[in-house]
RNA sequence: UCCCUGGUAGCUCAGUGGUAGAGCAGUUGACUGUUAAUCAAUUGGUCGGAGGUUCGAAUCCUCCCCGGGGAGCCA
């Protein structure tokens, strides 16, 4: 099998008269051939070890698809099952098109005007996307050529002629049914090979389907197996497996529909962020990961380092001497970019972060991750209620894209693990968020007439029983709970004018709990310096923190929100581990 | 880290002291424009691991490993 030259230029551009992306005809490459078929009369797509791969253009060498799944089918051959003989779809399926390279006023082959939409992408591999083919209007009673690659999630074969594939390439949640009659030559060799897992290329007709639970269907003229899958070792099954098992094999679960709507959700919920916060023309901030700041309170930290951990160098007593490190200075993964960002939003105003964020506590529940996605706003001359008003519009508009951009996703996941799940996310865009000062929860709690396990009293925290039954028994609706106790709250909090609480917020959600958490920061230099003494911090490490305060200090308020939480609350997932493509938790490293 | 609960075929699970089981998947056959197809047959097991109790352990006890739930920490 020929290598994919990555380092060839697939296509030239340049932007065209409208400030668009085009291709340009004049500099355009002869196709590529991805694959080559060599002398092999019957178009082999296979590799010689008959360890099978798809090919795909993030890899490099195709050698480094074989994910150790040991020899597969043994050292069998897959042969293409084209019809056509050497002008078979191995070459067909796998041939670069270039628009507009047909020349001569040639109808535009399958799949053309799909490249045209998609540009580059669609140069590697000319193949109509599912999605395009199930959204594209009713074909022709004779039907419409087409090209699709994907992976068989099933196959039911019928002995009046037909075999039927449910072929899915990722591009939607829905797959598409092909046809598959037993007249095509090697017809025997997709029944022996095509199993749930299967790569396969299909060269058909899109046509108008008889079947029930399908408005079209490609009736295949030509089947490629891609890349083999042996059934007896795959570990993923057309039916249904559970959430932790997929755990195990973190690699393959993408290959599964609910984790698939999961992550399409995920996906745009990532864009509907970025959407929401530049649509109010916040600046987005990229604070450091490694960082030598230490967001007080925050979680423990993780070394970055550049030493020797067997031989660390001693500094004239027992201590490392860090000097000798990198960095010259012990540093950590950053806990949280809200320092940074404060210092961002104090000059240019209104900013965000949204990025990595790392945590080495010891926490085994599934609303805890290591390394995890955080969002964080902070606004220049802004108060409490500012900030609370921007919490709960960003809880409705992302999960108002959510809701426009994936309702097949998320009835899927209805149906699939919370029931209900389309309704609440609904009530969540429209129903006003309750609001309660920490003392009215801490009234409305004593008076529950129910035994907690902790018992309620002011000054102690809200545990989770307490903010379950504030959110979903007392007030049935997301909840905002406001100036909580100074000494339960970080030091960079406001202190209120009774000298008793702060300025924060923290955003309650059915099933979630804690959503967001945010505050007004001190912008008082005295009180900050005073609060940061009683915390037992060192001024000295916090001089920068100090400045903004010192030079044109301003109120300013900000909270943080971790985005898988958000991706757990709008997908209905239960457990954090599964909106995260590869989980990383204490004892955990996939 | 603490508490609870679980680990049996590739997957989902039943079996609570006396011959190792079912559904799905796989294989073979039948049947059918099928829809998690259906029907029949069949392959497949170090019952998480190591000790112990017992005539006999998947089952009871101890320790360890791993999963899940709850709590704490937190987002």
């Amino acid at each position: 099998m020929a290598e994919i030259d990555h380092h060839r230029p697939l296509l030239h551009r340049h932007l065209d008269q409208q400030g668009g992306i085009a291709v340009d005809a004049q500099v355009a490459q002869p196709p590529l051939d991805l694959v080559d078929r060599g002398d092999d009369a019957e178009g082999r797509v296979a590799r010689g070890d008959g360890q099978d791969a798809v090919p795909h253009a993030s890899g490099g060498a195709m050698d480094d698809d074989r994910a150790g799944a040991g020899g597969g089918m043994g050292g069998e051959a897959l042969g293409g099952l084209g019809a056509h003989g050497r002008d078979d779809v191995g070459s067909a399926a796998f041939h670069q098109r270039r628009v507009g390279s047909d020349g001569g006023g040639t109808a535009p082959p399958p799949g053309a005007g799909n490249a045209a939409l998609m540009g580059e992408h669609a140069a590697m591999i000319r193949r109509d996307r599912i999605r395009d083919l199930l959204s594209s209007g009713p074909p022709p009673a004779d039907g419409r050529p087409v090209v699709v690659c994907g992976w068989a999630r099933s196959r039911r074969d019928s002995k009046a002629g037909v075999s039927f594939i449910d072929l899915s390439d990722g591009s939607c949640l829905a797959g598409i049914q092909v046809v598959v009659p037993a007249a095509m030559p090697a017809y025997a060799e997709v029944t022996r090979l095509i199993h749930t897992g299967t790569a396969v290329s299909v060269t058909g007709r899109l046509v108008p389907s008889p079947g029930r639970n399908q408005s079209v269907e490609i009736q295949a003229d030509a089947i490629t197996v891609v890349g083999a899958c042996d059934p007896e070792r795959y570990p993923i099954q057309k039916q249904a497996t559970s959430l932790e098992f997929l755990r195990s094999i973190p690699h393959l679960r993408a290959r599964t529909r609910t984790f698939q709507a999961i992550h399409r959700v995920r996906s745009v919920l990532a864009f509907a962020v970025h959407r929401f916060f530049q649509e109010r023309h916040f600046t987005c901030v990229h604070t450091p990961i490694i960082t030598a700041g230490d967001c007080e309170g925050a979680g423990k930290q993780f070394h970055v380092t550049t030493l020797d951990l067997e031989h660390p160098p001693r500094a004239s007593g027992e201590g490392i001497d860090w000097s000798q490190d990198f960095f010259a200075q012990p540093v950590h993964l950053t806990v949280s970019g809200q320092l940074e960002g404060e210092t961002f939003a104090c000059g240019m105003g209104d900013i965000y972060t949204f990025g990595p964020t790392f945590r080495a506590e010891n926490s085994n529940t599934p609303r805890h991750l290591a390394e995890f996605w955080m969002i964080e706003p902070e606004m220049a001359f802004c108060d409490l209620e500012g900030d609370r008003q921007l919490a709960v519009d960003f809880v409705r508009c992302t999960v108002r894209d959510a809701l426009a951009a994936c309702a097949p996703e998320l009835e899927f996941l209805e149906k699939q693990q919370a029931p209900g799940l389309c309704a609440q996310l609904q009530q969540l865009v429209t129903v006003d968020f309750a609001e309660l000062t920490y003392d009215q929860a801490i009234a409305i709690l004593a008076k529950a007439g129910r035994r907690f396990e902790y018992p309620v009293s002011w000054g102690c925290d809200l545990q989770a029983e307490h903010e379950r039954y504030l959110v979903e028994e007392h007030c049935r609706s997301p909840l905002v709970v406001s100036h909580y106790p100074k000494d339960i709250k970080a030091f960079y909090m406001r202190l209120d004018d009774d000298g008793r609480t702060v300025a924060a917020m923290d955003v309650l959600v059915p099933r979630m709990g804690e959503l967001i958490g945010g505050s007004q920061r001190e912008d008082r230099l005295d009180v900050l310096e005073q609060r940061m003494a009683a915390a037992g911090l060192d001024p000295g490490r916090y001089q920068a923190y100090l400045d903004l305060r010192r030079f044109g200090s301003v109120p300013h308020a900000g909270f943080g929100l971790g985005f898988e939480r958000l991706v757990c609350l709008v997908t209905g997932t239960q457990n954090i581990r599964d909106v995260i493509p590869y989980p990383r938790t204490p004892g955990h490293c996939p």
